[in-house]
DNA sequence: CATAGTACTTGCACTATGCAATTATATGTG
DNA sequence: CACATATAATTGCATAGTGCAAGTACTATG
């Protein structure tokens, strides 16, 4: 009387199936990153985030902020708060309409984002140097529309996937 | 008395990031297959992972199943112990040395995997209907050497990474 | 000027995670 | 053969992160 099965299947591979690949680097990469502006920041995930968005974009509201790293609104509010209390951001009331939070970047803000930015563009020139010069043209062209339908996949929801996986 | 510095900075901007847009397709992909598993079958991140393992390797111990789906030792155990209370795998223990655990995967299990299996290959076919056939190969063997790169990247740390970078 | 709507925040329950300590087993040593 | 040491896995507990209901502050509109 067997339980176990170990018989065929759909023909799915952790190790081969191009999200978990995509996965696989980004977190290996995150790791160091994240140890890093712990440790060091007290800095959490969404806190890195943010404070790299408002670094390239000034006065920015919480909706505008939550788009560009892909947060909820709670979680975005959760980091605003995060930055401000480590001097890392101010927040203040819209100029026209004050129910906008204009999230701005502090100098002493910006100093840390720098410091964590070098090491972040360290670990990119490490994934870079192992690609040739076409790769990474090949690459950031072929990411560009995964973003985009990685987008579409999320926004659609698993029941839309497998209704359009049904109607092949 | 500007306190905000809206000023020159380390040129990270997010969106170009080579690491934060592989994180990001992964992200926007993996949540309906997670809202998916989660309502239909309870199941975890880990769980999930777990399971694709032991769909192809029967009788894994947990520190194979943790190095094939980058998971820490107490991941492992916590996502074995929730696929067998699911009744999604059993765990024996070891054949020869009796401390290391052997997990199987079930009939139920199986069905399970199969069922998420086809959710998961709809969205990278949806992902893969946007490459062409050569971009599809130069991703393939890019990922590979990136997957390396990353490891290593890891297993060194943040300290390394600033050593690397000041020594160039 | 009350009503509804929007942007954001907070509180609270729930979940996940990290790490110390524990269990069970195996192996080397006097 | 006892005993210390090592290893694989698990469990307990404190802490941190998340999701959602409700709340605050403000604006727009009939």
């Amino acid at each position: 009387m067997k339980q176990t099965a170990p018989a065929a299947d759909d023909g799915l591979k952790l190790s081969t199936w191009l999200p978990y690949r995509l996965f696989l680097v980004a977190a290996q990469v995150a790791r160091p990153l994240e140890s890093f502006y712990g440790e060091t920041f007290g800095l959490s995930q969404a806190g890195w985030r943010i404070l790299a968005v408002i670094a390239e974009r000034d006065a920015a509201n919480a909706a505008e902020i939550g788009r560009a790293c892909a947060l909820d609104p709670f979680a975005t509010s959760r980091g605003i708060g995060q930055l401000t209390e480590l001097g890392f951001a101010v927040r203040r009331a819209g100029k026209s309409d004050r129910r906008f939070a204009a999230v701005s970047i502090t100098r002493s803000g910006r100093t840390a984002f720098n410091r964590i930015a070098a090491l972040g563009s360290a670990i990119e020139a490490r994934l870079l140097a192992r690609l040739s010069e076409s790769e990474r043209a090949t690459i950031d062209s072929a990411l560009t529309r995964l973003e985009g339908e990685s987008a579409r996949i999320d926004a659609g929801g698993w029941r839309t996937l497998l209704e359009d996986a049904g109607a092949s």
